[in-house]
DNA sequence: TGACAATATGTCCGTTTGGACATATGATCT
DNA sequence: AGATCATATGTCCAAACGGACATATTGTCA
């Protein structure tokens, strides 16, 4: 599990830049970290094309501003499940999220 | 929505009131759910392709047996984030899994 | 039938997550 | 400069999640 290793690492005083090139990261946590990268960074391109502001998505999922920040930030304690949710909320469809994640 | 449908989805832990109240949920909700749905019977098939058994499957894991059987199962305590760890474990390309959500 | 393997179901409990809040930084005005 | 809006960062704690285990069910043999 990468955030785990992360922060063993980090409690070692470990500067964590890019996870798969200092981690010893599986092929298939690497392409799991992508993917939410790419789920990330497609929220918030929606998200401005849209011109919402962070505190109105966050109202849209009740949430709040500084968790939206957290997923567009790719922050490591964000799940796909939320990710997915913020953008079905903006009416992203399947075939979108298809496009995204291949 | 019949009613043993909403049997089914209750056992499994959805909180479903009654039929009307079912038909309640937001389309961004009812979408959600089909994705999760989609990468469970995507998983058993996958799994069962690769002639893998769940015992097996979780080992790879490092999970174990009965919750492999509820990631399949689309149990509402299994989150994307899991189901998409399990899909990418065996193997399944970004292509596939975008065929998979589209 | 009994025995065995595979899968399903239920519960427990430590860990992770997410909403909330405070606060900081940044950007754009007059 | 100060004011205002948008975004980022950090922390807290209740709720959700996941691994583990027990147990039940199902399927398939001889």
């Amino acid at each position: 599990m990468d955030s785990k290793k992360q922060k063993k690492l980090e409690a070692r005083g470990w500067v964590v830049g890019d996870a798969s090139e200092f981690l010893q990261l599986t092929d298939e946590e690497a392409r799991y970290i992508e993917l939410k990268r790419a789920l990330s960074e497609s929220l918030k391109t929606e998200r401005l094309k849209q011109q919402v502001t962070q505190v109105e998505l966050a109202k849209m999922l009740g949430s709040s501003q500084s968790r939206v920040a957290k997923m567009e930030a790719g922050d490591a304690a964000v799940t796909v499940d939320l990710l997915l949710k913020a953008l079905l909320t903006l009416g992203v469809t399947k075939k979108q999220l298809a496009k995204i994640i291949a």
